[in-house]
DNA sequence: TGGACGCAAGGTATCGGTAACATCCCAGTT
DNA sequence: AACTGGGATGTTACCGATACCTTGCGTCCA
């Protein structure tokens, strides 16, 4: 029974027609201009209604030479819960500023990268928030976007005059080493990330600062860079603490490494104490205690999304790359009460 | 030292004046119209790169009146690393078929929803995926969007022709209590979701199922309603065991009540057994076992957007709506090794 | 030699809105 | 009665592309 015309979405014209008004009345009224008088603006707006009638932001934006109102975000992995915070204080933002979130998902593979980067901003977006998944940054340089602003997020850029957001690493691990440095341990296992990865190597260095500081030599040996394959920490895990001389305790440079090295320790029944980068949720029910150095994800986005939008907003944007870095703080696990019996 | 004009982003004119031809050969020339010369085309193609030119997909989009390439995805919690996944889920189907997803989060707030699909429809969304937030799903009428396709995740529709998706949580329930009443267990704690809930009701119902198939009585004093806060289902579960007959086991209806009857479990020492819907990653490292109800949440982001891509890219749209039914699993945590002793 | 034909490139109108300008109408003024 | 002013509404052009049609030119056969 409505009046709809099935087939078809109704233009302002067809509200204009059916108002029997000029279409810049009906596109004033909803805009919302005051030179609309009242008579006028509920005969269009009863024709709205009638017709269900929903403007087109698309041809609005078009010629208004407006913002598309929407924000690019593209990152390795949607299903990490890290990113999937990150997304969500990026989209927090945006929403409180009245856009919208494109999402993209790499899995870490520049080439999609790139192909994503250059469709969103063939979609005109109004900047992009990035977690780049290579070294290579050339398709992020915003002098090559018509100054489409860019932001990275957990990795700093190279060879980009771009704003950024990044987690402090370096502190992180020096803390969490330090915090094992403590409670005693002389010789402790680390299980880093790839070699040419930047947050590894902060986090490796942060590490190799706390031993220095508390006058422990670096032990090259202690020092292993984990593959991305799932298994493999604890393969490393395992080889660290089967040595003649094991180390007292390992610290793991991110959550599945972490993981990995704790399966290591409990099927070995070895007493190596254990701490990692990155939050393990969840780890007070596990059957032994862990350090982990935690920082607030969502801050990571939200940061960065603010940083996207004084550029995006500002009268007058920044007129240099500002680096925002996220504070960490060292979480410790306790195991939750006494284990009762195992059953099943 | 690039030959682009700082502060306009250049139109297709630009770059025909560039290369000295018409728009119109531009134009074909981007489209890979193969009526274009081969020195015209390269002669375009040099101007396309000195400009660094990007073809416009809304100005695009508008004239050839086809779809805006977007994906809309309206869910109540984006952290939730189950929403993450459906969106990983999402996001994959879409980018195969050259679509980008939109995505919008509610927070659980029905207003908010509105708001979004509102928007999204604005911005002319070629569909939209929604895991709906309440039980008013009038906003989502495909009808009332001039036929925009709507899928649903997670709920079923509510007075609306639309295809949906859905767990299979009156099966996995039944089987996982099923499992309980197999170890022997008679008297079965629940800890379920607000009353109004649907996904809570069937998982209830499954409960009830597996015990009446068992010819075990139904004891309203054990199925308990859990509220959402942090926190409530410890709570209950702490209630539950401090009876004067207390269960043998309980079973959450979800992740977060697992969690909860967990720590109540642990704390009091009860040797009851535990049982949950949802995964509980990482459970095998917890000190006692439990059992969980795990299904593929990545395939139920695929198969909403299936649906929603054979509505929208279709020659002939199924004119019935469709439900599809995720299958689940019961999946064991026992305990791996035996925990060292405790350090810190 | 003339004209039908094929091909490449250009011209014009249009998608759905809105900015800028033009028009209309009526009250208030001289 | 003609004149002015300003608020309400309509007209035109245009945002950046492309569909559709036209033009210009070389080719081939009668």
């Amino acid at each position: 029974m409505s009046s709809t015309v099935p087939g078809r979405t109704p233009t302002m014209r067809d509200v204009a027609a059916h108002a029997a008004v000029s279409p810049m009345t009906v596109s004033r009224t909803l805009r919302g201009d005051p030179r609309v008088s009242p008579e006028m603006r509920e005969r269009v707006l009863a024709a709205v209604e009638a017709l269900r009638y929903r403007r087109n932001d698309l041809a609005r934006g078009l010629r208004t030479g407006r913002s598309s109102g929407l924000l690019g975000l593209v990152i390795t992995n949607l299903s990490n819960p890290f990113y999937s915070e990150l997304a969500l204080g990026v989209e927090s933002i945006a929403s409180a500023a009245g856009m919208r979130v494109v999402i993209g998902n790499t899995g870490g593979d520049l080439e999609r990268e790139r192909l994503l980067v250059d469709d969103m901003a063939s979609r005109r977006v109004d900047g992009i928030i990035v977690v780049p998944a290579g070294h290579d940054h050339s398709h992020l340089d915003p002098d090559a976007l018509h100054g489409l602003p860019v932001v990275l997020a957990t990795r700093p850029p190279s060879g980009l005059d771009v704003d950024c957001v990044v987690v402090d690493d370096f502190g992180g691990s020096r803390r969490a080493t330090a915090a094992l440095v403590a409670q005693g341990h002389r010789r402790i296992g680390f299980l880093g990330l790839g070699r040419s990865v930047w947050t590894g190597a902060e986090r490796l260095r942060g590490h190799c600062a706390a031993l220095e500081e508390a006058g422990l030599p670096v032990d090259d040996a202690l020092l292993r860079s984990v593959p991305a394959d799932p298994g493999a920490a604890e393969a490393v895990a395992l080889e660290l603490l089967s040595r003649d001389d094991p180390p007292t305790a390992l610290f793991a440079a991110n959550n599945r490494n972490t993981v990995g090295a704790y399966r290591a320790i409990a099927e070995t029944g070895s007493a190596a104490a254990l701490a990692g980068f990155d939050d393990v949720p969840l780890a007070d029910l596990f059957a032994a205690p862990i350090d982990v150095v935690t920082y607030d994800t969502g801050e990571v986005g939200r940061r960065a999304a603010e940083l996207l939008l004084e550029r995006i907003e500002g009268e007058e944007p920044p007129a240099h790359p500002r680096l925002v870095t996220i504070g960490t703080t060292l979480k410790r696990y306790r195991p939750l009460g006494a284990p009762h019996p195992s059953g099943g």
